[in-house]
Formats: C-alpha cells, sequence, structure tokens
DNA sequence: CGGTGTCATGACATCGGTGTCACGATTCCA
DNA sequence: TGGAATCGTGACACCGATGTCATGACACCG
C-alpha cells in the first residue's frame, strides 16, 4: 500500500507538504497542491490511520457493547430486537462528528465485557458506550480510567453516566390518554415482576389515575409474561381471563409491551371478542412491526429507543472534549404516545357495563 | 496512557524484552517475566493497536457495511429488522478468530458507501463484507484492490463473491410440505413484483407443484404487498378476497413473508374464517418474534440469515488467507421450513370444497 | 579444552504519519 | 527602503510497538 512517501517522491515535494494538503493545516501553493493531488489519485493513496493516531493520539474511535445483536438468537428476552435502534440513534450522532464506531457484541454472555473493553482500549477508543437490552442495574467492570463511558438502558451503582427510559412518565401519559377518552376500569398486563420497567410503569399508572381521581384498583392489575417463554401463552390467557371475569371489568386493557399486545389480540380473538368494540387494547414500545401491522393498528407508549441512543452519543462527547455539559444523572428520556385504532376515542363515557362472553376451553392450544 | 517504555523502566528491563512477555515469541527467563507482568499490572499497561499494527501491517480489523440498523427508522423496507442476524452470525465467526469487527451503517442512503469503504481502508481493515437489507442487486464503488470483499444478500455484475438465501429451495420446500399435509389448492400472495425473492420463490413455488403432478393456476397468485406502507393494508386485503372468491378456493394462503402473514391473520378474522380450521397460513422468514407469538404460531419457511452471516464471514476469513478454499459463486444458503400450528396437519384430504363467508365492507377500516 | 549451539537479553532501526523549528522568498507598512 | 510579518517549504525528531542482529553466559560434544 502507498506511503506518504510515495506521494511525496512523484509529486516532488517533501512528504510534510503531503501532509499539509492532506489536512489543510497550513497553507500550500496552488501549483504543488495539485501535483501533490494529481500524485494521491495516481496512487490510489489512502493515509493509514494507525499511523496518523500514533502521532496526534485521537483515535477518532468509539466503541459501543452490546448484547442487542445476539440476544434475539435464543429468544429469552423480554424485548428482543428494538434496541436497536438505540444503536442507530448513536451511529447517527457519531457519524455526524467524524467519528468511527466499533461495535461489539457480547454474544449474549456479560462475561465477555472485560475482554471487548479491552480490545476497545489497545485501539485507544476515546470513549465507550454501554447498551443493555433492556431497563436494568449492571455492574461493569472498574471502568479504563481516562476513557469516559457511558450506560444506555441501564445504570450501575457507581454514578456512571446513564440514559434511562422514562417509564413512569411514558406508562403515565397513555394511561392519562385513555382516562381522556373516557376509560375508567384500566386493565393493567404487566411484565415480569421484578423488573426495574414493571415498577416504574405501574407508578406511573397509579399517578395517571389518582390525577383524575380514580381509585386504584390491584384487581386490574395482573402479571401477563414471564421469562419462561413457552409458559408465556397460558400465563397471558390466565391474566385476561381474570380481568375479564371480574363483576365490573376493564374497558381497555394496557399490555407490558408490544408482543405481549400482539398474543392478547390472538387470545381475545379466539374468544370471540372484538377489539375494539368490545375492549380496548394498549401496548408499550412502539414496536412498528407490530403495532403498526396489527390489526387494529395499536395504540401504544414509544419507547424512545433512538432518542436515547442520541443523548448518550451526545453526552459521550461532551465527556471526551471535556466540556462541562450539565447532565443529571441519570438522564431521563421520554416518548409519545402512539395513538391509533385499537383504543375507542370515546369509551363507555355512559358508565355501562359490558359482560364478555366466556369460552369454556382454558388454553386455546 | 502508559507506554512499554514505562513498563520496561519499571521492570529494570528492555522494551523489546516487555514486547517478548506480551507475545512470547521467544524465550523469557521466569523472573524477567514476573517482574514485566508485575509492572504491567502496576501501570494497567495496554499495548496500543496502533504502533504495533504500523509495524506488523496487519489490522485484525473486518469492516461491515450494512443499511441493516438504520433501514428500520422509517420502516418503507419489506424485511426490517430481522436481516441484523446476519451480522451477528458474522460476529460469532469473527471474535472466535480474535479479529474485530468494526460496523458502519450507510444511514440508509447508499451513497455514503464509498466514504465508508474509505473509512475502512483508513484503518487497513484485512476485509470488507457489504450486507444489503433484502435479496438484491446492487453496485458498489470499485474495490479497493488488496481488499477481499464479500455480499451478503445480494450480487454484483462483477463476480465479487456474494452469498445468498435460496429462495427457490425454501418455497419449493414449504409447499412441498403442504403438499405433503394434504393441500392441493395452494394461495400465494407473493412480494411485490420486480424482487429477486418474488421471482425465485415463484418458481420454487411452482416446481414443488410440478414435481407432485399438480397443475399451476395462476388465479391462485396474488401480489400482497406494496412498497408503499399505506396501501398495504388496502393491497393485501383484496388480494386475499380474490382468492377466497374463487370457485375452488384455497385451503391455505402462502404468504411473502411473516410480516404479511400477520396481517392475513388480522383480516381473516374480521371476517370471521378461523385459523387454521378454515384455512392455513404460512409465512416466510421465520421472523420470530411474528412467528412465535401470533396466534396460532406460524409455520414458516427459514430465511437462514445467521447461517448466511456465517458462511460469508468464513469465505473472507479463506480470501483473507489466500486459502483457495473453492467457493461457487454465489453461494446459496437453504433454511429449514418451520412447522407451526397455522396449518393444518392433513387438510381436505377428502377433497371437499370449503365455501367461506365474505363479508360486505370493503375495507375494514 | 576449544568449538558450536542454545538461551536470555539489549541496541537499534523501522513502520507512516505529524509536530516543531528553521529558512528563503515575498509582501507589507512605516 | 529597511525591518517585520507572512507565505511556502523542507529537515528532523517522535509517537509506540516489533523485526533484526549482536552479545554474553552457559551447556554440550567430540
Amino acid at each position: 500500500m502507498a506511503t506518504i512517501y510515495d506521494v511525496a517522491k512523484i509529486a516532488g515535494v517533501s512528504p510534510k507538504t503531503v501532509s499539509r494538503v492532506l489536512n489543510g493545516d497550513a497553507p500550500v501553493g496552488e501549483k504543488t497542491r495539485e501535483a501533490v493531488e494529481k500524485a494521491i489519485l495516481e496512487l490510489g493513496y489512502v493515509p493509514s490511520n494507525a499511523a496518523r493516531m500514533m502521532r496526534s493520539s485521537r483515535s477518532g474511535l468509539i466503541g459501543l457493547i452490546t448484547g442487542a445483536i445476539s440476544t434475539t438468537s435464543d429468544g429469552n428476552d423480554p424485548k428482543g430486537l428494538p434496541d436497536l435502534l438505540i444503536v442507530q440513534g448513536i451511529q447517527s450522532v457519531m457519524s455526524a462528528t467524524g467519528m468511527t464506531l466499533m461495535i461489539a457484541d457480547t454474544g449474549g454472555s456479560s462475561a465477555r465485557v472485560p475482554e471487548l473493553i479491552r480490545t476497545f482500549v489497545e485501539h485507544r477508543a476515546e470513549g465507550i458506550i454501554y447498551v443493555a437490552d433492556y431497563h436494568q442495574h449492571v455492574e461493569l467492570p472498574p471502568a479504563p480510567k481516562g476513557t469516559p463511558l457511558v450506560l444506555v438502558n441501564c445504570y450501575d451503582d457507581r454514578g456512571t453516566p446513564s440514559v434511562l427510559p422514562d417509564d413512569e412518565r411514558g406508562q403515565h401519559d397513555l394511561v392519562a390518554r385513555l382516562i381522556e377518552a373516557g376509560h375508567r376500569r384500566i386493565g393493567y398486563l404487566t411484565l415480569p415482576k421484578g423488573m426495574d420497567a414493571t415498577r416504574l410503569r405501574l407508578e406511573g399508572y397509579k399517578r395517571a389515575l389518582a390525577e383524575a381521581g380514580i381509585e386504584f384498583d390491584p384487581e386490574l392489575i395482573s402479571t401477563g409474561f414471564m421469562h419462561d417463554k413457552h409458559r408465556n401463552s397460558a400465563v397471558l390467557w390466565d391474566a385476561i381471563d381474570r380481568v375479564l371475569s371480574l363483576p365490573n371489568p376493564p374497558t381497555v386493557l394496557c399490555c407490558g409491551n408490544d408482543e405481549m399486545a400482539m398474543r392478547a389480540y390472538g387470545i381475545l380473538r379466539t374468544r370471540g371478542i372484538r377489539m375494539p368494540e368490545d375492549i380496548s387494547v394498549a401496548g408499550y414500545d412502539n414496536y412498528r412491526v407490530i403495532a403498526e401491522t396489527l390489526f387494529p393498528p395499536l395504540t401504544t407508549a414509544e419507547l424512545p429507543y433512538a432518542a436515547m441512543g442520541a443523548r448518550a452519543a451526545d453526552w459521550l462527547l461532551s465527556l471526551i472534549n471535556d466540556e462541562t455539559h450539565q447532565q443529571t444523572n441519570p438522564t431521563l428520556v421520554s416518548g409519545p404516545v402512539n395513538w391509533r385504532s385499537s383504543v375507542t376515542a370515546n369509551a363507555s363515557a355512559d358508565g355501562k357495563t359490558i359482560r364478555f362472553p366466556l369460552s369454556n376451553g382454558r388454553n386455546p392450544q
């Protein structure tokens, strides 16, 4: 591969002058510049980043660690693919600043993280971003001092900069919209207990009720999702059965995520219940392949993954450039409610109670 | 950041000896080794890849160009996220060989590709992989000579190494299984005309029929997908309506992909048609979030994305190491049929024709 | 006991750029 | 018109590793 010396020789100038043409850091004569540019084209010369980096000690690299790519393979993960939107958000900010993103995947095992961090440090990455596949607490190996680190979709106990979705507000806003649309009895099929998202969203749900002066009824809450994939179907069936059997059943079912809402569609339909005429359904995530493709399209709170990624990237860049860009930690990012036709615009405003036909078979499969 | 000289000074040896400890390329005395290792730990020394690379001219980097991450944002893409499984397949092979993957995203515009290739060349990537978001023809800028290139999910006219899904065989195998299960009238709602996948799969469909001695009936074929997202719903509704209105309607509907199948579920249900009792449905892709979550779970041909990625990575590595690893070009990768309960195991073996109840409203929304 | 080979180690050059400094040639302004 | 500032350029050292070669200390063999 051609070097700057080859170019210099052909153009009849010194290597340093070629460097100046490349970087424009000092004036160069018109004719000299042309000769150099011609030589560069002729040789197909591309400067070596490694050599440049040694001298200037700026690598232009950002390391990104994620399990997002690989966690999809065995599907034991409650969210699945959409967290890749975080990567997209990061990417768009980074490429605008000319930084290059090195993406490393944990392959599903967090044990590989130290090794990946080491690789990044070997490449002298100027900053590292760690993306978790769902909102959670993490404990990363001691930060490589000197290299700023930002966590996305997760947080630790050391006060590492962290960007999180505002689950409380997201659920609150969604429920508030449902109340606005006339719903008073709002069923909530939650994600597994113990997840941060579950707790926060339930708080948001309660706050929205409280603000509207509606009393919280624990009967309307049920866990609709298990980590054990194969039991999900039965768990959700049972959860739906329970809330619909209430003497005063809900007029809308909030599901913990869009995937669960998709399952709920199937279950409700096999029971002959129409949406949204008999009951409204709402999701969470705005997982577009699902939310927009389901019939009827799904009303859902958006998990602002792309925005979270962009925020994290901005934050990291300001840390690298040592700007005292004040950020609260963690930084909460909220998203809009996407209103679609799975929720009636004006539900049982008259307060009449709908009785659901219940089928006999417990498990439709 | 500490250098090899700092380590050498502390350990009381020459830098070269430290290098030997790091690389184990020459014998080092026991006590010397210990002293060096202690110094390395003490300083938290990590060797600089850039410096190492300059001497050895082996970067250990592989460049990966994809639109997979960003094309999801505006959703104008027929496949969506699953092509990320290709990245996962590549990743798993690469990390096993100690290569580091640099992933760059086109941000949806192929105009950025030359720029990204340049970045990889600057980093002296030892090979480049280009991943397309769906099976298609591409025309990349002239290959950076000296750097091997492998295309995945796409091909060009220059005979660049290319790994493609075997769409013909996938659809053939699926249809053959349907025939085996007793189906004779097989409706096929295709992806948009003009796509390679559409043409190849139709060939596979015909071949399976021919092998079973079933006559091809063009009435059973209809385009069910538009690139224009907002018209998809109507197009599919109409396509389904057409085939179901045939005097001798199909007993199973093959959909061009799983997303279309998901739409079909909604449409069929609003018309009061049960699956799989009244009609069976099959998809393509094995997009697991959809195929496994739908009720009933969807029978679908697998698009072997992860395997394609792995094959491409293997091929690239053999090109880099200059092995004369003979490969046919393009390399076709096929995947299994995933049999789930959306298809009846033994359909209308008696040959009786089912009449479908047709609703009046054209568009359910 | 001298010659040869192996072991353990260091001195030094080198990879391909860029930072620093120096220097001649212009241009500018008092 | 002379001194200062600016322009255009090159010589040289340096970034942090590793390849090459040299060297001294032993061990081994005939």
